[in-house]
DNA sequence: TTCCGACAGTGGGGTCGCAAT
DNA sequence: ATTGCGACCCCACTATCGGAA
């Protein structure tokens, strides 16, 4: 198959809304590659490379580069070009990964150019991902798509599944059980803005203490262990100690899923930062690990003994994991007799949050283990904070966001009557509030360089987020966690706007 | 007919490892 | 030795489609 057709395809799915259309558009293309396209057409469609990310970014991809006057490049072309770039490493490679992705581009169409550089930075933008090509799976091959989804769940990715289907139709689906050392992808919550509307929409529930650490799905068969991250990379080897509980365990066979965080010597989690930096650590593993050890900390079992227990109802989920792993290795958690036992709810949010950590999850006792949903059954409930900053300058947004001041600069009051950047934020954004500041902003613009609008800070905006962190970037020292905007307060003064100080004295905890 | 669940998009900050400077 | 890039952790929120209610 020609890389023409999947870029012509790509460009027809981007220009309807209409999910259905899109559905149709990669089905009809799916039916039409042959077998040994699968492998390819598949993950490209749904804006992924086969190889994962392979160190090709924006300054990879270089300035623009003449384009072929014809479509010539297959997709397997495409494919082995790719394989041969991503094992490019040593002194050296950033040119020839460079070089090879020239000849690439030079061999390519410039509606197949503007295909490429969207899969390689990862940013296709087709409105189209995985769950649109599964469902367009599902049509091309005549399965029925909640059971190719839950294939997809379980085989962790779309592709050997993509080729099992379009080789051996539906049947093929039934290979795809729940197994031991292969990973699946993992449930998610959603948020609630209270512990009340929490337990008012669950019932009875159980509250368990959210953990700012590292998502991990921790498989042991014998004497082999696997750690998983949510995305199930595999960061078996950088956690010594997870590989060491997981075989102290009395069951030979397990699949669990839960966090690890690093706790300090007193039994206080360390903050998301330092645990972070530890999990991310791969070369010298045993320094990392004396100075930063981590703990795996369970709070699910999706197999236990060779018995699949993703469909049972969490209590008895919960009840198989507090037979298989001591109390110390669990998440805290209390049960909650539905709305009326709020008090009980809202005490143990309080005592989480006292013990340094996130928040809670709220989790129906009921529900099955959903894998890669984000289940209503789950629900996370964090404290958030407010602040009243000033607009220091917006950049240009991109995509639907072209030609609209997005992402702001935000400032808090210094001791000088000056500003000092905090960071910034793009969300919490209306299409209504991104017209109205871009036509504000531009009215107070009083310098543009590159991508950025520089105003005077006259606009004051509340602010959400959820805490501070250490910050080598910002002149204050810090930085606020997952910035959003709620609203303008245009009632507000710059001048009225919340200082350094009170942003620094209301999280004691950090320290620039 | 209305409501709501699921998706995609739009990016944020930090840290690590590696290659280039 | 320092800097820049890319990968991958954490993530919130809005708009939209289309099936459920």
């Amino acid at each position: 198959m020609l890389l023409s057709r999947l870029a012509q395809v790509s460009q027809e799915v981007a220009a309807t809304s209409a999910r259905s259309r899109k559905t149709a558009l990669l089905a009809e293309l799916f039916r039409e590659a042959e077998p040994d396209d699968v492998p390819v057409v598949i993950p490209y469609l749904a804006g992924r490379l086969p190889q994962g990310r392979i160190g090709v970014g924006w300054k990879v991809l270089g300035d623009p580069v003449p384009p072929a006057a014809g479509p010539s490049l297959t997709v397997r072309e495409v494919d082995a070009l790719l394989t041969r770039l991503a094992k490019v490493s040593g002194p050296g490679s950033q040119a020839e990964r460079a070089r090879l992705v020239g000849e690439l581009l030079g061999a390519s169409t410039e509606a197949e150019q503007r295909f490429l550089r969207g899969l390689l930075t990862g940013e296709v933008r087709q409105g189209a991902l995985d769950a649109v090509a599964v469902e367009g799976l599902a049509q091309a091959t005549g399965a029925a798509s909640a059971d190719v989804r839950r294939a997809v769940m379980l085989a962790g990715s779309l592709q050997p599944v993509a080729g099992a289907l379009l080789a051996d139709g539906p049947q093929a689906l039934e290979r795809f059980r729940l197994t031991v050392g292969r990973p699946v992808q993992p449930m998610l919550a959603h948020s609630a803005s209270s512990v009340a509307e929490a337990v008012g929409k669950l019932g009875v529930c159980a509250v368990e203490e959210k953990l700012d650490g590292i998502r991990v799905q921790v498989h042991r068969d014998g004497d082999t262990v696997r750690v998983h991250t949510r995305t199930l990379d595999d960061i078996t080897d950088r956690l010594p100690e997870v590989t060491e509980a997981a075989r102290g365990l009395d069951v030979e066979r397990f699949i669990l899923d839960g966090e690890v965080i690093s706790f300090d010597g007193t039994g206080r989690p360390r903050s998301f930062q330092e645990t972070a930096g530890r999990v991310g650590s791969r070369v010298d593993v045993v320094t990392a690990a004396r100075e930063t050890p981590v703990s795996p900390v369970f709070f699910d079992a999706l197999s236990v003994d060779g018995r699949d227990l993703l469909d049972l109802p969490f209590a008895e989920r919960h009840a198989e994991l507090a037979r298989l792993v001591p109390e110390p290795m669990r998440v805290r958690r209390t049960l909650v007799d539905g709305p009326d036992d709020l008090e009980a709810a809202e005490r143990f949010l309080a005592e989480t949050l006292e013990r340094g950590h996130e928040g809670v999850v709220v989790k129906g006792l009921q529900a099955p283990y959903s894998a890669g949903r984000r289940g209503a059954s789950w629900l996370k409930v964090k404290p958030v904070h407010t602040l009243d900053l000033v607009v220091l300058a917006a950049e240009w947004g991109h995509g639907r966001r072209t030609g609209k001041l997005s992402n702001l600069h935000l400032g808090a009051r210094t001791a000088d009557g000056g500003f000092a950047m905090l960071g910034k934020t793009f969300k919490g954004m209306t299409d209504a509030m991104l017209e109205w500041q871009t036509g504000r902003l531009r009215e107070i613009a009083v310098d543009e360089s590159g991508h950025t609008v520089t105003v005077r800070p006259e606009l004051v905006v509340e602010i959400a987020y959820d805490g501070l962190q250490r910050s080598s970037r910002y002149p204050a020292g810090v930085t606020l966690r997952f910035a959003r905007v709620i609203r303008y307060r245009e009632d507000k003064r710059p001048e009225e706007a919340d200082t350094v100080e009170t942003v620094l004295a209301a999280h004691p905890e950090v320290r620039p």
